[in-house]
RNA sequence: GCGCCCGUAGCUCAGCUGGAUAGAGCAUCGGACUUCUAAUCCGAGAGUCGUAGGUUCGAAUCCUACCGGGCGUGCCA
């Protein structure tokens, strides 16, 4: 990336200029920040170096600005620098520098955009997670999504990743679940509505009536009927896992007592009101907590607890966990535990996701199970379609609540902003079908004159081409996949432009080579962004 | 009460590891199809960045207080 050969570049300008000028700079303290001006005329990049270190230097910014660039090694993809406004320095870059991107982009092909910043590092990410009780909802959806593309993510910026789905398949919840679905009373607190009778026949039909006199299997067939059917929908959803571990495990493989004698043998639990509590106020949390109730039963913490502590023992270098803003006020607690096993809570990074609405139009859809009023995560993708649902989860940050409106996603207009990704994406195929129609054979970029390359569009693509790498090291950097989505859309933007000003395939042979080179780049380009979105390409629409 | 998230254009949201005149889409208004797909392009109007202080050469961005909305605050998960 040139990002860092500014970097160097200017590291070496400030040196100098210290040194040559007596500035009395400590270098080391500086790390040279480069943004992308929001203003063309301020060049392809700027720093504010002369602005930080002014005061040390006891110069104006702009005097010192001066001096670093007298001082600036020369560099062949440097077209210009000028100093600006309050001393910050704009740097040119050449149109050689851009042609080589696209080099680059061409040879590169399916792995442009691929990085090596997680090199060596592996990474599980857990994610959906849903208790196999009922179907998904909405709200899973979206962290199928978030997470899912995070993984894509994390995998092109060189991270070895695993995607995990935690299966809460043991205590209570799952208790109450077989006893609603059994022949005895539902009691007080256990599921109802169409789905569980639904879900009863279902059953019955599979494994006959005797299986509703047979708790244990009934749990067992009930819990993996269910998971069947989540796997089913996400992998609908082009969501598929690497690993589902099972909380029953956790507790037949010993791993949960386990990790009790280990906390218990440090001192850090105790007893009181005849249950087990874990001290985790001593690491930050707000009070101890139960980790094993006083009728005998561990709570769901415990598990998590040992959960967590087999993650890390497998010897992940990170763990991502990304939940609901519902649980956050269990965060404190499950970090204390790992501090508390004597591991880094830093290891672990827990995305904490807002809710989502539902809308159709103006009128939110209340989702009760009690009401029936209800719309699975499943019916939702057969109504509106995944490339829509994927691409919409994706467009907002997940600290954002972010208003879900069936209508709009339906709605196969410029309103829904994924048709006008993909479109850009048709549009290039249908031109390259329409050259090989005419007879026109790209003969490759290294035959291509890029020089022609030279109008306001067409360079504005190629800039947009450029920033791909960025864009993917800063979302994995900030676990941010959705600003792969806005970058999507500019992208097709600088296409669409490029495509209304410049006709590809004309008499001029020599431009029309040129510029299937750069179609040819754009083409790879958007293909890997919606790759990473897990958004289809469509070659027509 | 305490904790976390949010409050930016009419609407939905970016920007928040401090930078140069605060951005995008939709909506509104005005232009562009004899041309590789108009699901497109080009242009215009539209904002006390919730309020008040503070830090800084510089604040939507950092700190403090307050106001408004959401979610938590279980021997539920």
């Amino acid at each position: 990336m040139i990002i860092e050969q500014l970097q160097a570049l200017i590291k070496d300008g400030l040196k100098k200029a210290n040194k040559e000028e007596t500035l009395g700079l400590s270098i080391s303290k500086y790390s040279i920040d480069l943004e992308r001006p929001k203003e063309k005329t301020h060049g392809d990049w700027a720093t504010n170096i002369a602005l930080v270190a002014s005061k040390e230097a006891k110069k104006a910014p702009r005097q010192l600005a001066e001096a670093i660039v007298r001082n600036l090694p020369e560099s062949q993809y440097i077209k210009n620098v000028e100093i600006a406004g309050p001393g910050f320095i704009n740097f040119f870059l050449t149109n050689e520098w851009f042609y080589q991107v696209l080099n680059k982009v061409e040879e590169a092909d399916k792995d442009y955009g691929q990085l090596s910043i997680g090199k060596d590092q592996s990474v599980n990410i857990e994610f959906v997670s849903a208790n196999p009780v009922g179907p998904l909802h909405i709200g899973h959806g979206r962290w199928a999504a978030v997470g899912d593309s995070l993984a894509n993510i994390l995998n092109k910026a060189g991270y070895e990743v695993t995607k995990e789905f935690y299966v809460n398949d043991f205590g209570r919840q799952i208790d109450l679940f077989a006893a609603s679905l059994g022949v005895g009373e539902v009691p007080d607190d256990g599921y109802k509505g169409d789905y569980i009778e639904e879900y009863k026949r279902k059953i019955v039909d599979k494994h006959g009536e005797e299986i509703l006199y047979d708790t244990e299997k009934l749990k067992k067939e009930a819990v993996n009927g269910q998971l069947e059917e989540i796997e089913t929908t996400l992998k609908k959803f082009r969501v598929v896992f690497d690993v589902w571990t099972r909380e029953s495990e956790l507790y037949s493989s010993n791993k949960v007592s386990q990790a009790i004698f280990e906390l218990e043998d440090k001192g850090l639990t105790y007893q009181k009101e005849g249950a087990t509590w874990l001290k985790t106020s001593q690491f930050d949390d707000e009070k101890d907590r139960v980790i094993m109730r006083s009728n005998g039963e561990p709570t769901y913490f415990a598990a998590d607890i040992a959960y967590h502590k087999d993650k890390i023992d497998q010897g992940f270098s990170r763990l991502i966990d990304i939940w609901g803003a519902d649980h956050h006020g269990y965060i404190a607690r499950v970090r204390a535990s790992i501090e508390a096993l004597g591991q880094d809570p830093n290891k672990l990074k827990i995305i904490l996701g807002q809710l989502v609405r539902l809308y159709r139009g103006q009128e939110i859809v209340k989702m009760s199970k009690r009401t029936g009023e209800m719309v699975t995560f499943d019916e939702l993708l057969e109504e509106v379609g995944k490339d829509a649902v994927r691409y919409i989860f994706l467009t907002k940050s997940t600290d954002t609540t972010l208003d879900f409106d069936i209508e709009l996603a339906k709605e196969q207009s410029n309103k829904n902003p994924v048709y006008y990704v993909q479109y850009a994406h048709a549009r290039i195929c249908s031109i390259l079908k329409h050259a090989s129609g005419q007879a026109v054979s790209y003969k490759g970029i290294k035959k291509a004159n890029l020089s022609l390359l030279k109008a306001e569009t067409e360079f504005n693509l190629i800039r947009h081409i450029e920033q791909f790498e960025e864009v993917i090291q800063e979302a994995a950097t900030n676990l941010t996949p959705h600003i792969l989505t806005t970058y999507s859309a500019k992208l097709a933007t600088a296409f669409h432009s490029f495509y209304t000003h410049c006709k590809v395939i004309t008499d001029d042979k020599e431009l029309t080579q040129a510029r299937l080179a750069l179609l040819n780049c754009a083409h790879i380009t958007l293909r890997n962004v919606l790759e990473l979105l897990g958004v289809s390409a469509p070659q027509k629409m």
